[in-house]
Formats: structure tokens, sequence, C-alpha cells
RNA sequence: GGCUAGGUAGCUCAGUAGGUCAGAGCAGGCGGCUCAUAUCCGCCGAGUCGGGGGUUCAAAUCCCUCCCUAGCCA
């Protein structure tokens, strides 16, 4: 038989945020599918990317004053660690920023033109003339054209729950800059998917393709009558430009799925692979892993370009549901929009590794992180059940069986046709996507073979027979090698250091059923302790920290202040250099009545012109003589009409007052503020 | 509003084509063991299987209806 050959993939993540706790349900799902799946000696391939274009992420690096592909960059760093300190391993995490992915899009493109089934039309939209950009639905905001509700999105209002255009929204106005925008006209391109409808709904019906639940939704849309899909964007848009086309755009969700197959592309480059072996093989399957959110665009959008490119098919769309925390949707304000990182700076990733699994059941349910229910399971089953049969019967051996196995026990018979059982019902449990299932295998097994180690009794056994005991022990080994196979996909670098316990290699679905005996174990390492509480608690605490505009100003305190900056990085942070500086001089600046100039001193550093806008504050520069400010020292040089401004002294205030920050008399010159 | 999926012991959930299906694990109580980074084993649960109605000799399991929850509605 042929090596099965699988392709899967997660939803591409937006690259203008972190990952937190909600994305790492998916991207742990299909890690551990992928594990599995190679385990059984599949070639299994699985390949994410980061989602690059789109206003979104263009306005985002407006505001923080950096280039769009600054700001993907950061991000694309920053996903792939957090990632792999989830032990999520893809076998080519990529971009859709990328000339790969440039040439498949062009390329689908042309094949849905090719086929007739890209159409001209003109369309309304909102533009904003100050930030010379169309605005998205998200980007608008004004008062609901049915209820009045005030500030609401451009798409549906959360008042009344209606849905509208951006364009009959009342008194709009533009999200980033507040300036009404106005209504701009411009020819578009739509993907007619309605010309595919026969062909959509036959693939939407066979039953491997989706879930039932989702089979289910899928079909109003169809059989209502699939609305063609714009999937051009006018500039300026971060994206790519569609080829014969005059300042048009692909639409980020055009080219967002075809991120797999160019990152497919990449991999295959970079290992001697084609692509065609992925993406054209019949035999190869197919896995799109998504959320119960992008159902629309996986089981329609998404076949219906792959039809027209003449390119394979997912043999099936994996659908999940969302995670709530505490039985709610997740809230900064509560500190339950948890990151990955701030999860990773209390706890180790097995745990959240371990309790998505015990929940992951294939069906497109919510899963509700509970902190009790972690708890207990993590304590209770991992810690307990699991990694104490290790320590029961490895360590026993190591420490006082000289670290040798002997022989599986007759009396074990029922214990090893139980981990011959739970191997086979584990194995069915994954093929079906059912890690929860496949983990309780794990755990049941587990608690037999504690049972067993129980009710035979090493240690009693130790005072008058130790081969005996090593019997024992054996057998419970074996169950134990068992249990670990079977955790495997779900976390791995546990199962590994099990299997190094062991020393079998490869730790694979085979040594599922292999027999030890009569033979060396390694070091007896403890594999899992205990979770407590209050690390819970403290990820808690820490994520409402991320937040920092989440508590209520104290009372008195409503004036208004300018709104805060974006998150900047230390790194970032760092780059500024501040130092102490005493005001050697203070003088008005002729014909400049709101400039003071500042001469100052930087002890070893030398001295430094400087302009400053305060003079309104001081009437009386002399008197700023021989104070010590805060001066940024590595400002770039600036010219002015009245000479050269070399740096900057720091002062609070609105104009009205202002507040120079003040060090110390005491404080030297030149020395670094951090 | 429409659609979809759920509502089973304090918690998380099993219950495959209706008849040992009223269950498991955790939590809690009692007892035992001590090899195990206080872990393991045994015993202990009357929960109207969301409410109501119906089909049937028999329903958590089928039908109708109502209530509640979650999500989706391009």
């Amino acid at each position: 038989m042929r090596q099965r050959r699988i392709l899967l993939t997660s939803a591409l993540p937006y690259a203008n945020g972190s990952i937190h706790i909600g994305h790492l349900v998916e991207y742990i799902y299909t890690d551990i599918w992928a594990r599995y799946l190679r385990m059984t000696g599949a070639e299994a391939r699985y390949f994410c990317a980061d989602d690059t274009h789109g206003t979104p992420i263009q306005i985002r690096a407006m505001k923080e004053g950096r280039s769009p592909e600054e700001l993907i960059r950061h991000y694309h760093e920053e996903h792939q660690r957090d990632f792999r300190d989830f032990q999520i391993e893809f076998d080519c995490f990529h971009s859709t920023h990328s000339e790969e992915n440039r040439r498949w899009s062009e390329r689908i493109f042309a094949a849905a033109k090719e086929k007739g089934h890209i159409a001209r039309r003109v369309v309304e939209q909102t533009y904003c003339a100050h930030d010379k950009m169309f605005l998205p639905d998200r980007f608008v905001r004004g008062n609901c054209p049915k209820c009045g509700a005030e500030d609401q999105y451009g798409d549906s209002c959360e008042a009344c729950s209606a849905t509208y255009t951006t364009t009959e929204l009342v008194k709009p106005r533009c999200a980033v800059c507040g300036n009404p925008p106005e209504r701009k006209s411009s020819e578009h391109l739509f993907f007619e998917l309605q010309k595919l409808s026969a062909e959509l709904h036959a693939w939407t019906k066979h039953p491997d393709h989706l879930q039932a639940e989702v089979a289910n939704s899928v079909q109003p849309w169809i059989e209502g009558g699939l609305r063609d899909w714009d999937i051009s964007r006018d500039g300026p848009y971060f994206g790519f430009p569609i080829p014969g086309e005059d300042n048009l755009y692909f639409y980020v969700w055009m080219d967002a799925p075809i991120g797999y197959i160019a990152t497919t592309q990449r991999w295959c480059d970079e290992n001697g692979r084609q692509v065609e072996e992925f993406w054209s093989d019949p035999e190869t399957e197919i896995y799109h892993v998504i959320g119960k959110d992008i159902v629309y665009f996986h089981c329609l959008f998404w076949p219906a370009m792959l039809m027209d490119a003449d390119l394979n098919l997912p043999t099936s769309v994996v659908v999940h549901g969302f995670l709530t925390v505490e039985g709610t949707k997740m809230s900064k304000s509560r500190g339950t929009l948890i990151n990955a990182r701030t999860y990773l700076d209390h706890l180790p990733p097995e745990y959240l590794r371990y309790y998505f699994a015990t929940k992951l059941n294939g069906r497109v349910e919510d899963i509700d992180l509970s902190f009790e229910d972690f708890t207990n399971r993590v304590n209770s089953e991992l810690v307990n059940k699991i990694a104490n049969l290790a320590s029961r019967s490895l360590s026993f051996v190591e420490k006082r069986l000289d670290g040798r196995l002997g022989h599986i026990p007759d009396d074990a018979g029922s214990l090893m046709a139980a981990r011959r059982q739970a191997l086979h019902k584990a194995q069915a449990a994954y093929e079906r996507r059912d890690v929860a299932a496949a983990v309780d295998e794990a755990v049941t097994l587990a608690e037999q073979g504690n049972l067993y180690l129980q009710s035979r009794a090493p240690w009693e056994a130790m005072k008058s027979d130790p081969e005996r005991a090593r019997a024992i022990c054996t057998a419970a080994a074996n169950a134990m090698m068992t249990v670990g196979v079977i955790i495997r996909p779900v976390l791995p670098v546990l199962a590994d250091r099990l299997a190094a316990m062991l020393q079998v290699s490869p730790f694979d679905w085979r040594a599922g059923e292999a027999t030890l005996e009569d033979r060396a174990i390694g070091k007896f390492e403890h594999l899992a302790g205990r979770v407590q509480r209050e690390q819970l608690d403290a990820i808690v605490e820490a994520s409402r920290a991320d937040e920092p505009d989440a508590t209520p100003p104290l009372a008195g305190e409503s004036y208004e202040v300018e709104e805060l900056q974006p998150i900047c990085e230390f790194t970032d942070f760092a780059k500024v250099d501040l130092r102490v500086a005493r005001i050697v001089t203070a003088e008005t600046v002729k014909k400049a009545d709101k400039l003071l100039r500042l001469e100052l001193c930087l002890g070893p550093l030398g001295r430094r012109n400087v302009f400053a806008g305060i003079r309104k504050a001081f009437p009386e520069p002399g008197a700023l003589e021989g104070r010590h400010v805060v001066c940024v020292a590595n400002l770039a040089p600036r010219k002015m009409r009245f000479g050269v401004s070399e740096g900057m002294v720091l002062a609070a205030g609105d104009g009205a007052g202002i507040h120079l920050l003040e060090l110390d008399a005491d404080a030297r010159p030149g020395d670094r503020i951090s």
C-alpha cells in the first residue's frame, strides 16, 4: 500500500495581533492530528502562514507610524515563537505577502477569468478623502439608520442588530481620522459564485467533505442563491495588484486561502518536491481545520476557486467551535483574553494542550476553559494517573531493581489485552478526529495500570521475590509505554521524555503494541507536576494588566487626555536614549514667540543646543538655568529657521500649563535614564 | 427573526439502530495501602435524563410543542 500523503492546514492568523489561547485551540488541534498521522507512518505536512493583507493591517501600521511590511514582520516572528513554544510544529509557516502567493493568486484569478466566472460591476463605497482610502465596514462609524443608536459600525447595529451598508449609516465618520467620509464609485471585479452553484451543492452534500452540522448550515446559502463575491479592492491597499487592472488589488480574503498553496509551494521548493504532488494528485488528502466563523469562505469560495483552477478540493473542511473562558466570551477587562505568551510565562504548554485535547471531539461545539475543570483534569488525569503510573513502574525499577526490566508475567494478561484494545480504540478515535476519546483511552489504560500495580503490590513482592516484583513492574511499564504512544500527539515533548526513559525509538504507533522485556531502562525523570489554582489566577491578573486602560479612572479625573498610543515593545522604547541634562543657558528666540533656546550640558557628552516650545510657561527663562531636566539625546538633529535643534527636553502638559520633567539637583548630567 | 447545535448527578461529560441506560471521571464523605514529587485502591449518589403532550408492551433514546443556552446569518 502506498504511503498516505496528507496536507493539513489551520486558518491563517491575521498579522496584526498576538496569538491568544482562543487561536491555540485550532493550532493545537491540527498539530495533534498531524502528529498522530505521522506516527502511523503517513506523510502528513502541516502548513500555515500569516495572513498579512487588507485594510486593518494598513491602518494599524499607519497609526503606529511604520510600514505594513514592518508590522507583519514583527508578528511573523512573534507568532512563530509562540507556536514553537506551544510545541506546534509546522512543516512550513510562511506568509501571504510572498512571491509564491502573488504567483498563485494571479494564476487562480486567471483561471476563474478563463472560465468566464469574473464579472465587472460598479460599486459605490465609502471613501475618506482625508486618509485617501476606501473604508471597510468596520472602519466607518455612525448612527444606526434603523434605531438611531450612536457610534455603530458600518455593517450592523449592536443595539438593534439591524444590518445595513456603510452608505446607509447616518452621520458617518471615518474611524481613523473622524472626518465624514464621502461616497465614491469605482469598478470592481466579482467572482460569480452562482455559476458553480450545482457543483458546490454536490460537493457540500458529500458526507466526507463536511461535518453534518456544517453541511446543514451551508445548504440554505446555496439554496437561497449564491451572491457574487467582490474579490477586488481599490488602492491604496496592502495586497497584490490585480494584473491588467488599474489600481485594483486582490481582496485579502481572496489571497488568504491561496496562502495554503503558496506555503506548500515554498516548502516544496525548499525540499525538492513538486507542489502538484499535493494539489493535483487525487490520492493526496487535504484537510483544512477552521473555526466556525469562516465556514462560508472555506466551504464555498475556496472550493469554487479550486474548481476553476482545476486543483484538488479539500478532502474535508474540519470545523471547530470557539473557546470560552469560565463560561463566557473571552474579555480583556475580565482578564480572560489570555495571550499565548502570558500563559507561557506561568504554566507549561503541556497542560493547555492536554486540556484542549480532552475537549476536542470533532464536533462544532464551543469549548470552555473552566479553571476548576482545568486544574482537576490536569492534576487527576495527567499527573495522578499518567505521570504517576510512569513513576510507580519506572522509578521503582530504577531505584530498587537495578534499572532493568524482566518479563511480563502471566497474570498480566488482561492488562496486556487492555493496552492493545486502548491502542486500537485510540487510533479509531484519532482517525475520526475525536481527540478527546483518544485521550480518554490513555487515561483509562493508565488507571488500569495503577489498579494492576495496586493489586499485585510489587513493593510487597520485593521482600521475598524481587524477580516477581520486576515482572510486575515490567507489565506496568509496558502499559505505560502504550499510554505514552497514545498521548504523544497531544504531549510530544513529555512523551519523548518517556521514550528516552524506556529507550525506545522511534516512539511511533507501532511501539504502542511492542513489548519491552529483559532490558535496561534510562534514568527516571518525573513527567509532570501539579498545577496550582493560583497559577491560573496569576495568568488572569497578568492578562488584565495587558490592557492598560481597563481600570476605571478615579473620581474627579474626568478631563480629556490624548488617547494612548498602541503598545510599544521594550526594544522600541530602548531605542530612545534619555539623558540627564543641566540647563546652562535659557533664552528667548527673536521672532519665535513659542520657543526658548536652551543650551544643555550633558556632562562628558558635551553640550547641546535645543529649541523647546515652552516659552509661554516660562516668561523668565533665566530661572531655568541650573535645573536638571530630561533630554532625548539621540533624536535626529532638526534644522530650524533659528538654528539646529539637537534634542528635546521632556515636558508634560496641554499647552496651557507646561511642566518640565525635572531630576534631583544631584543627578549627574549625561547619565542614562531608563 | 431564520438556521444550526446543545440542555443527563455540585463540575466535565458517556449513553452507538427505544427495553440491565440511569452511567464514568472529578469534587465531597468513610475506610484501606504506602511503590509513587501526598500519589493509589475500595465503599458511599435516589439526578422528575430542560418543561409539557404524544407514539409504544417499553423512551433520556422516536414525534409535536414550549422554555433556556451558545453560535452563524456572506
